[in-house]
DNA sequence: CGCAAAATTGAGAGTACTCAAGCTTTGTGG
DNA sequence: CCACAAAGCTTGAGTACTCTCAATTTTGCG
């Protein structure tokens, strides 16, 4: 294997799937492949989150997605077996690794459609990303990017009108496609107006409006 | 099949697959399939071309893709098989339809892996799509359409730098995010500076600077 | 030829960006 | 435990780009 990171490797029962994997856990802030790196299987994240992003020639960062216990990720080798992007963990995440050849054996068919509708999934979901930033404004993306954060938790069980983010203001930013500057704007401007609040610091945040912000989404405010 | 058009079943031998397939021949501007739709399987293009999208509450279309001989779509439906997207014909197309199925039966590795690496090309380009809405200038994103449509055409053996589009103005701004007014200055810059030119009418584009146009995507003009 | 759709052009408004400075939080070491 | 440094976040001012609305021109098709 080829990460750029030591990972503590752990023998531990799948729990999910039955195909052949590796696991390991990984430290917060370890960069788990960079971008042209060959990968040898798909991702798989068991606990904590990670973001999945490439840089320009200026060094800066532009961030794809960003990933939850449950998803997979690493399809950008699928092509070619090389990495279109890179990623770093966010928070300690349990991560398997399911080779290639596991995913190009047959003998599971369940597994195999389960990968398959997973595929699925993270394709609708990059399609949303790029809907939003299509045509909506500064307000209406951090207002999808809260609904999204909210529903994932609610359909995981965990409380979801007060949370945590495990990633910084730049990087939603960067992955809404605004500057910082107008993200923080923004943030102030749902504070003032009471759709949201800051809790303690600056990652807690409880949402007071959820409806307010849902039909955001949609209809301009 | 649960198609909104009617289509002409025509028995051809599968030039580059040797899975189980319908073809068939939609004529110009007709759906193939809205969202909501369940679909059978996944679509390959023969020949011809098809725009992939969706459609807000206020009734505008948001271009999430163009797909050309050799692509295959229609992966909304992996998750849950229904479509997420519309799809409707650009020009007069052959397009095979395989069924889900078959891509679950394991006869033949061969074309699974191959389907597997479209999976990945899809995926690549959908990011390529993301990145330029991401942090782009409505210059640097009709460059890089042009650049992404002429490389296309180059790999598939079709001359380069001369070509008519197959979608109108308002169809590349829908999928680059600009206005189509917008769209429709930096064409007239593009020619006035002399990198493109615009022969006999609106779609034959002739590229007369492609180098400019390449470094554009990357560099601010 | 005439109509409808597509594309262009102009003017004005608004949103988001950049640059710059200041403030807050986090982490490290004494 | 405190102090300092670095990183993260916020706020302000001015600019630039893109959007919207509206009118006009061009193209495509019956």
């Amino acid at each position: 294997m080829n990460h750029s990171v030591s990972h503590t490797k752990i023998n531990t029962l799948s729990n999910v799937h039955s195909i052949d994997r590796n696991d390991f856990i990984i430290r917060n802030c370890e960069k788990l492949f960079n971008i042209g790196d060959r990968l040898s299987g798909i991702y798989r994240i068991n606990s904590g989150s990670v973001k999945l992003y490439r840089s320009n020639e200026a060094g800066q960062e532009q961030i794809l997605g960003f990933y939850t216990a449950g998803d997979i990720f690493g399809l950008d080798a699928l092509s070619d077996g090389k990495s279109q992007s890179s990623a770093t963990i966010l928070e300690t995440s349990n991560i398997s690794l399911i080779p290639f050849n596991t995913l190009l054996k047959r003998e599971n068919s369940g597994d195999y459609k389960i990968f398959m509708q997973q595929v699925g999934i993270n394709h609708n979901r990059d399609i949303d990303h790029t809907m939003m930033l299509l045509h909506c404004s500064a307000g209406r993306r951090l207002a999808w990017f809260f609904i999204k954060f909210s529903d994932n938790l609610s359909k995981r069980g965990y409380r979801a009108d007060e949370f945590t983010l495990p990633m910084t203001r730049k990087d939603i930013a960067l992955y809404l496609g605004v500057a910082a500057e107008t993200l923080s704007r923004v943030f102030a401007r749902f504070c003032a107006k009471g759709f949201i609040r800051i809790i303690g610091h600056q990652r807690s945040i409880k949402i007071l409006e959820i409806d307010v912000l849902r039909n955001m989404i949609n209809r301009d405010d």
